[in-house]
DNA sequence: CTCGATCCCTGGACGC
DNA sequence: TGCGTCCAGGGATCGA
């Protein structure tokens, strides 16, 4: 599952792999998940990427301006553009020699002027990609949040304090930070010894100010070891993260708390599996813990 | 404003 | 072995 550290990885990946190399030509499979596909047929090839960056859980790879006079393309094709590019849950993007057999779920492929193909495949298709010229790219950017490397204290106090939603779902909403998904919520949150379903509003100032910090470590941390796979996650060479081995409480259910030996249990908080330490963590007033195992049969909420 | 529910999608786990 | 069911989850959307 790409969140902040794994899209990093794979942004670095390709930033070694594919950084100034032409784009000749677009093969797309299912194209349920892309903005508008006749769009990449008919803009990226000529393009070299020129530049790969994350935003949030997106990619981004800018393309150079089209080559030559393009007197026929319209205003838009000869600007600066940018492909957008979420991995949603099982996405993978992976430079491979274009004679190799495709993998399974192989929806776009971009033939590279060196011979390989950039491949993109997403069983589920929860990803995204869109072709956005500069001023449609920034309209869809300026939805996100802080990004939470870079965020200061202040600045994620304030943001967490401002809305009364439980802290799990404020670390999880991309519009309060961008690139925060369930296991760094989860691991954040055990090392800051706060429970998921407290209210942001009332974190102390000095919990938010651990719990920042706490978020920082784990992503540069997990950045470093470059990322968590649990099922599908591969970097820009194909190859799984280490961090899943780091994790304390994401998908910990049952077994025991690195601090305190108590079993980590697990809830829903904000509509999402929450994994925590109900002794390192604290439960607020009236959160429902589901029964352990829990086998999958609906049961009611709330207590 | 915040919540839960529902949908999208497929593979893997599990029960019978 | 095989079939059915549940579940994972990021995000959009809708109604309470």
């Amino acid at each position: 599952m790409p969140e902040l550290p794994e899209v990093e990885t794979v942004a670095r990946g390709l930033r070694q792999a594919i950084l100034g190399r032409r784009i000749l030509s677009v093969t797309l499979g299912k194209t349920d998940f892309i903005d508008d596909p006749v769009a990449l047929e008919q803009h990226l090839p000529g393009r070299r990427i020129e530049a790969v960056e994350r935003y949030g859980k997106f990619m981004l790879l800018r393309l150079s301006a089209p080559a030559g006079r393009n007197v026929n393309l319209g205003d838009d094709a000869a600007k600066q553009a940018s492909l957008l590019v979420h991995l949603g849950m099982t996405g993978q993007m992976v430079p491979s020699p274009a004679e190799r057999p495709q993998e399974k779920h192989t929806h776009v492929c971009l033939l590279l002027d060196d011979g390989r193909e950039l491949r993109y495949t997403d069983a589920r298709r929860f990803g995204r990609i869109a072709y956005l010229t500069e001023t449609p790219l920034a309209e869809e950017l300026m939805h996100f949040g802080a990004d939470p490397l870079e965020v200061s204290k202040e600045e994620f106090v304030k943001r967490i304090r401002e809305r009364r939603a439980r802290i799990k779902a404020l670390l999880l909403d991309q519009r309060v930070l961008r690139g925060v998904g369930n296991i760094y919520a989860d691991e954040s949150l055990w090392k800051a010894k706060i429970h998921p379903a407290r209210l942001g509003a009332k974190l102390s100032r000095k919990e938010a100010d651990v719990l920042c910090k706490a978020l920082q470590e784990i992503l540069r941390k997990a950045i470093v070891m470059r990322g968590s796979s649990i099922s599908d996650f591969v970097d820009a060479e194909g190859e799984p993260g280490e961090y899943q081995r780091r994790h304390r409480a994401y998908g910990r259910e049952g077994k025991s708390c690195h601090r305190c030996k108590t079993a980590i249990r697990r809830g829903i908080v904000a509509g999402r599996s929450s994994y925590f330490c109900p002794k390192c963590q604290p439960a607020p007033r009236g959160f429902a813990m589901l029964p352990w195992p829990w086998r999958g049969k609906k049961r009611e909420r709330k207590g």
